[in-house]
This record gives C-alpha cells, sequence and structure tokens, in this order.
DNA sequence: TGTACATCAGTGAACGCGCGTTCACTGATGTAC
DNA sequence: TGTACATCAGTGAACGCGCGTTCACTGATGTAC
C-alpha cells in the first residue's frame, strides 16, 4: 500500500526513536527487530525499507539520541550557572530509571567499543559531550576537568543502575552528585 | 568415561576460568556456551554436569573473577603507599586492552543491572571495590571518596574502551590517572 | 473530471544460523567380591 | 590378585526458539492521459 508523501519519512523516524529508545535502555544485542517493528505496529519484513541493516539502525539511532540530548542540554546550558544543573539532571534518579530516554553511554558504551572498526559513533559522541562540559566548566586550557567529570558522570550513573539495593543506589548517585558540585579548586600539594 | 578423582573439579575450574574471562571480555549475552566448551576441547552437553544453568555459570564466573582481582590487589595494597600503585594498574593501557583479565564492571555493570532481582552480585562486587579502596585512602568517616574514586575509574575505563581513536583513548586513561594521582584535599570554597 | 496504470511501503512466510537446554548413550575408571 | 559391575564425566544429536535477512506479493495512493 503506498501512503500519503511524508509517510515513509515518518515510518522511518517513528522507528529511529523507537531503536534509539530500545538500544539505551536494554543495549544493543539485546534488542530485537522483530520485537521493535511489532511494537510500532509493523511487520518486520518492511524494516528493510528504510534500512540497509541493523547496524544502519545502530548509528542512525545513535546519532539520533545525540541530537536529543544536545537540544535537551542547551536548554540546561543556557542558564546563568549551567553546571550545577546538569550534574543534578545527570545523577537525578530520573535519569536512572530512565535509560531510554538518556544518556546513551553508560548503556552502550562497552558494546560500542565492540563494534566494527569503521564506526567512530562512540568517539564522537564523547567529544560533543565534552565540548559541552567544557564551555560549562569555563575550561580554556585543554579539557582535563571534563574528561574527569564525564568519566565520573558515566561511572557514577553505570554503577548506580547495576547495583539491586536502591538505597546503595541513592547513595552512589548523592554521593557523587554532592562531589561534583563542589567547587573545582585544585590544591597546591597535600 | 570416567576420570581420575580430582578430573571433575579440574574441569570445572577450567570452566569457570574461561567464562570469567570471556564474560568480561564479550560481556554476558555475546558469550555462548557452545564455543566456550569449544575452546576447552569439550562438547557442549556436558556443561550441565558441573552448571545448572548458564545463570549458574555467570554467578559463579563473576564471584570467581572477584576472587580472583583481590587477590591481585592484595598485593598492590600490602605496599607502602597502595593508591598511586593501585590508579596506575587501574588506567593502564593493559588494562584498557585486556578486559578479560581485569576489572569486571566497566564491561559487565550494565549486564548485571538488568539480570534477574535475586542477584546481588554487582553490589558484591562493588561493596569490595569500595572497602579496599576506603583502605588505600585511608577514609575513616563514610565512604565518599572511595565512591567517587571507583566511579571514576569505572567511567575512565569504561569511555577508553569505547573509543576508535587510539590517541584520544590514551588522552582519556592519562588525564584521569594523572588527575586521581593528585593529593585528594578539598577547597574550602571558591 | 474520470479512468488506467505504475509505484513502492508494508506484509508475512521462509532462509540459515546460533542460542540454551535435554537426553539417550558411551566407556574409562573406582569399587566390590 | 583377578574379574564383574556400577558410576558418571563427557558425547553429540536433537529440541524449540528468536535472531537478522530475503523475497514474492499486496493494494492504496499519486500520476498520466
Amino acid at each position: 500500500m503506498r501512503y500519503s508523501q511524508d509517510h515513509k519519512a515518518q515510518t522511518y523516524q517513528r522507528i529511529v526513536k523507537e531503536a534509539s529508545a530500545r538500544f539505551r535502555r536494554d543495549g544493543i544485542g539485546a534488542t530485537g527487530l522483530q520485537p521493535l517493528m511489532k511494537a510500532l505496529g509493523l511487520t518486520h519484513g518492511g524494516f528493510y525499507a528504510h534500512f540497509k541493516s541493523k547496524d544502519d539502525l545502530v548509528e542512525t539511532a545513535l546519532r539520533d539520541a545525540c541530537e536529543e540530548l544536545n537540544g535537551l542540554c542547551e536548554e540546561v546550558f543556557a542558564r546563568q550557572d549551567p553546571l550545577p544543573a546538569f550534574i543534578d539532571t545527570y545523577l537525578s534518579k530520573s535519569h536512572r530509571q530512565t535509560p531510554e530516554h538518556g544518556c546513551p553511554l553508560p548503556t552502550m558504551a562497552a558494546e560500542m567499543g565492540q563494534r566494527g572498526e569503521a564506526s567512530p559513533i562512540a568517539d564522537e559522541t564523547i567529544r560533543l559531550r565534552l565540548q559541552m562540559l567544557g564551555k560549562a566548566l569555563g575550561e580554556t586550557e585543554g579539557d582535563a576537568q571534563s574528561i574527569v567529570m564525564l568519566s565520573t558522570l558515566v561511572g557514577a550513573l553505570l554503577l548506580s543502575r547495576s547495583v539491586q539495593d536502591s538505597e546503595f543506589s541513592d547513595h552512589i548517585l548523592d554521593t557523587v552528585r554532592e562531589h561534583l558540585k563542589q567547587p573545582l579548586v585544585k590544591p597546591a600539594n597535600a
């Protein structure tokens, strides 16, 4: 059946959005194309009218997730003092509980590293994040502070998600959040 | 064929060791029992003479990986000033390149979080790590410093492994390593 | 404006494959006599 | 010590299942006349 002019583009976007959410929630390997299409009320065969392969979708969905997040972040980074707000958002219980609408790095970084050589998608995602953080931190020389902060944010969210004990999970988030919101001043020496 | 008395125990250990390596390198979902057994010169059917299920093996292998690492760490933590040595080891290129002999958290934490409720294996792994770090940091009150440090270590290793550009990957490791080795003194205020 | 035709997004059965798991079987060993 | 038997770690075919992918087909729509 042929549909109205932009129907294909709409379906394409629906697939990308659903995939982007599922990849971030369940990971790439654990996300099947059949269930994904079914969730959209479509059959799996139609997938290949839109994408060359699952890998093609992964690439597209990750890029889309990145852009979506940049959109959300711009709002935060437009404020007077963006850093505490960003940290609060990143290490919030809401971000922990809804990975499908959050940063792809905690769930997907491990799988991204094991993908084929030709895909610098992790590099792009990380570099973009560092740029944003660098600006928020007022970093003029190098990117040391933003690299350390991104590592800490990603690690803390990952750990808090992996833990079963919800009090322990909260404790991890709370502790790291409070630590990162302290002013970043380097001591001369101990 | 029936083998010598401790033959079964030896095979059991061989399976655990191989699984512990593969889970840490490839993740749980991407590790098949058939290839695993084949790599040990065994057929896959024999697996169920040793384990109730794949989940059973996962539990056992993770616990084994933890103990193995604690053994390695004890050596490091017996030194005079253990913390810099631990940081150097954790954020070394060797640790980045050989996940199969390293910390399970960067590769497996995401998958551990998605496993059934009854498995507090991630909690145990993390608590144990924090205890060790707490001692090395000379932490007397609370565990804030060790939680932040563990988050940063895990995040940095994860990011450095996910990245394709090897210079960028080195840069992440080097930056975080140098940052963490600075004396941990909290500034009064900015 | 009305009709015939071409398009192609989506359908759904089928492909080979590897997964975790089961199971009847084998045969070298330890044990009992 | 020698023989008959029980054990059970390991074998390998088979189970149903879901995966990514292919493909002949459908039929509502846009287009051409």
